[in-house]
DNA sequence: GAAGGGGTGGCAATCGTTTGCCATCTTTTG
DNA sequence: CAAAAGATGGCAAACGATTGCCACCCCTTC
């Protein structure tokens, strides 16, 4: 017995119903499906509910209707801007629609995500993966178990919102060419990373197309502490600019380059991707490709309630991805290309 | 019946009973109570649990436990990267107990972080209030409802992490004095806001001990949005310093003297509070009152936990209060004063 | 006037756990 | 050796909703 003295136990559809003079079976339809019951006891029921200030108890309806209205969004570092945009969206759109959002750091490790995923499938009705570090098998596997969606992540048969990066960086190459850079280099992000092998095929693409050929230095930890290692691998290329893997390393590498007297961009330009906060105020000002961050945690909320609400009839009106396009955000982190010494 | 074909039944509490040949009953004391339980028995059962791959149902758990094992934690805006810290160091200490963080975003608004609490006080064993625009008097009223640890918001009765921020002041007003600031100006955050009040008032503390008088400007909301207007307000007061309520509004004032062409150090110093992500690599960097956030998070999760696992006896080890120490940290935004025109 | 059919509302089973209470068996103790 | 105490496990009643099924009433409709 949770609470044996009758403190202030809390109200239940029984109240209710005694309170109404109905069955609790009925003051549990009146609320939830207002149509089945007369609208003049309906109305008896929910004044009384008013009355008695009646909140459900989510976790006994998750017991009887094994739905429980929540939704887990997994980010894989919590201190990183970027997830902070996509947390904001999801926090937005499933609020809206009466759902709960537990926020999981995933810590940038696979095992714990399909750890987490595992043990708390039965207390979610679905979830949200920003950044999965799974691999395609294994995610496939687990959007078995539960409805996934993922952002930034493409596998067949989980749906997914996605970013167009990898079309920015078509942008942001005609960008460095037209300031007459030759010599670009793409710094590379986490291994594993799906969005960072996304990007660098586009560069690859970019450079064949003007039968170029473009270096890439890395892999790195997506973090600003990659800054100097990876400022310096791209010295070391002879660069005379570089594409970053995203924001947070590349305001890494502005202050690495700094350290070293290395001028942005007379010396070298830089280009990061995300625009994330920050990248407008560091110095110089980042150019980078703006990625419509919020709206993606917005869709996929969208795209998950619609798998979830559609009563197991595969309804052909929700698309399985979801593109959003980028755009090329030009400050002062880039310059014309310096004459070869 | 939420799953009528017996496609994949959960396996349930029955399932590892039937398989370990015992009770229902004696599967869940096994599991949780493992002293209540022969040795041989519970073997017998964790192996079966292992085998089955069992998770307990959480709603279910919760349903007759009346405890969730869920904490929510409200933020007024998950943007504002100061919560980002917050929401880390919950973030990892809830982890680490076994408990869910709902995340909530209060928006600003008081009503709705009322009405999400009293919503959701059934499917929470608790919450982590992080800059409440709560009245004290609804606070308390709340905490009575559920069980509730605030971060910098000092209310009688409810326990609290607090960023000695105040404290700080001093030090940062020293700082500014030992570099010939006779003139500083406060520049104020939201009016509502409890932390703004503390910071104004050590403020006025040090201005009375030295005989000086600092004047304030605002209220500001607290965005990088109100830069441009702090900015001027700050200009026209002709202050040669300004303390600014945090480092986002720092920002964003040094963001609008770069446009008006007014220098930082040289013409006016800035010092911001908290140090956030981003305060090392604005332009200047800003000199700020550091402020350990991540460990308010972890703190203000302890005494919540702390409270709730105490069997309803008032252990007299946890502290009803938490004053975590500020340090300021100097860096480019801070310099002479600027001899008088 | 009998048969059929919507509109309403109640009964009771069910969801998966936890836990008070009791029965049994084994030890310890005087 | 009897009685008390402890260890162990089962029974069954919660917890608070949802929902399938049935009963009843009141209208139609032929």
């Amino acid at each position: 017995m949770p609470r044996p003295s009758g403190r202030d136990r809390p109200v239940t559809i029984n109240d209710i119903a005694a309170a109404a003079g109905v069955a609790a079976s009925t003051v549990s339809r009146a609320l939830n499906n207002p149509g089945r019951v007369n609208a003049v006891t309906r109305e008896r029921i929910e004044a009384a509910a008013r009355e008695l200030r009646y909140v459900p108890s989510s976790p006994a309806r998750a017991l009887s209707s094994g739905r429980t209205r929540a939704i887990a969004v997994l980010v894989s570092d919590v201190t990183n801007p970027f997830y902070f945009g996509v947390i904001r969206g999801t926090q937005q759109q499933l609020k809206a629609a009466g759902y709960a959002q537990l926020l999981i750091d995933t810590e940038d490790s696979g095992e714990l995500e399909a750890e987490m995923l595992h043990k708390m499938r039965r207390s979610l009705d679905g979830a949200i993966l920003a950044a999965s570090r799974l691999p395609d098998r294994e995610l496939a596997r687990l959007a078995g178990e539960i409805p996934l969606v993922t952002i930034n992540r493409n596998v067949r048969g989980v749906p997914s919102a996605i970013i167009d990066t990898p079309a920015g960086i078509g942008q942001a190459a005609e960008h460095l060419l037209s300031l007459g850079h030759r010599d670009i280099a793409y710094v590379s992000g986490p291994q594993r990373s799906w969005p960072n092998e996304a990007r660098w095929h586009a560069m690859r693409e970019v450079a064949a197309r003007h039968r170029l050929t473009f270096t890439r230095v890395g892999p790195f930890p997506s973090g600003r502490g990659s800054g100097p290692a990876a400022a310096d691998a791209v010295l070391n290329t002879g660069a005379t600019a570089c594409i970053v893997f995203n924001d947070l390393l590349a305001i890494g590498i502005l202050q690495r380059l700094r350290e070293r007297h290395v001028r942005v961009p007379e010396d070298i330009s830089v280009v990061g991707c995300d625009d994330i906060f920050g990248a407008d105020f560091c110095h110089p000002p980042l150019t980078t490709l703006t990625a419509p961050i919020e709206q993606a945690g917005r869709v996929a909320v969208s795209m998950l309630l619609s798998r979830l609400d559609r009563t197991s009839s595969p309804s052909p009106t929700t698309r399985q991805q979801v593109m959003l396009p980028v755009h090329l955000t030009v400050r002062g982190s880039t310059g014309p290309a310096a004459a070869p010494a």
